[in-house]
DNA sequence: AATCGTTATTCCTTTGTATGAATAACGGGA
DNA sequence: TCCCGTTATTCATACAAAGGAATAACGATT
């Protein structure tokens, strides 16, 4: 019966989003989907990218869309290509935010890292 | 008012938690789940505190257990009371340490949170 | 020996979430 | 006009997480 390998090496991690008074807004996979879309101009091909179903994806971008003050994400369908999808400067503007937020967040776990196996 | 608010209230927030090479350890439900039975001295008395149910909390006790290489919640059944459940050093020691990592984090937040809504 | 409240464990049901299928709408281009 | 690939939407289902119920084991106390 090999018993099980107990890992005593421990780690400091987590994760940061953002909310609105309604609750968790933009995480990490949002920002992703969003950066895929900006790269592949479509809704569909980015959700393939990440390996995620159209219809989940469709619903991040519909959640994201109505509660912000200004769409994220713009789409069309029909005509050239069949339809497509862009970020709005808006939706720039927050992952840029998101994303220094977020590295400055992963420097804090480096650092709290360093102090948990001294 | 407030400034040039455009987005309406964004905020930051987050979770964090340790970990092993499996993966996910210890996170804040654990936490509270050890300080409630080193409160009260039982997991049955700690999972109604935390309006959990017992085999949730007994779950999670256990699997703390097997992962840390010394138990960090001891229980007995049977005797007086029926049984109870005490927090080992080492428990109250990862206690202590999640407690310190989580109030970094806070405060960490709290810094982001002003850089928000500038 | 019987009682008591807890720990320990299994089984079944419920609830929630994710996925895939199917379909309509759309508009540029052949 | 028809075709194409995408957006938009609904429906049913498969799978996972969670909970409740039920039961056995246990040992101090009476």
């Amino acid at each position: 019966m090999a018993g099980k390998n107990k890992s005593p090496e421990l780690n400091a991690d987590g994760r940061v989003w953002i909310t609105t008074a309604e609750g968790k807004f933009i995480g990490k996979g949002r920002i992703e989907l969003m950066e895929k879309i900006k790269q592949l101009g479509s809704i569909r091909q980015a959700a393939a990218a990440m390996e995620m179903s159209y219809r989940q994806a469709w619903q991040l971008i519909d959640d994201m869309n109505t509660r912000a003050k200004t769409a994220l994400v713009i789409s069309q369908r029909g005509g050239k290509g069949g339809g497509n999808a862009v970020v709005t400067k808006e939706g720039q503007a927050i992952i840029k935010r998101f994303n220094s937020f977020n590295q400055r967040f992963q420097k804090f776990l480096l650092q709290e890292a360093k102090k948990f196996n001294l």
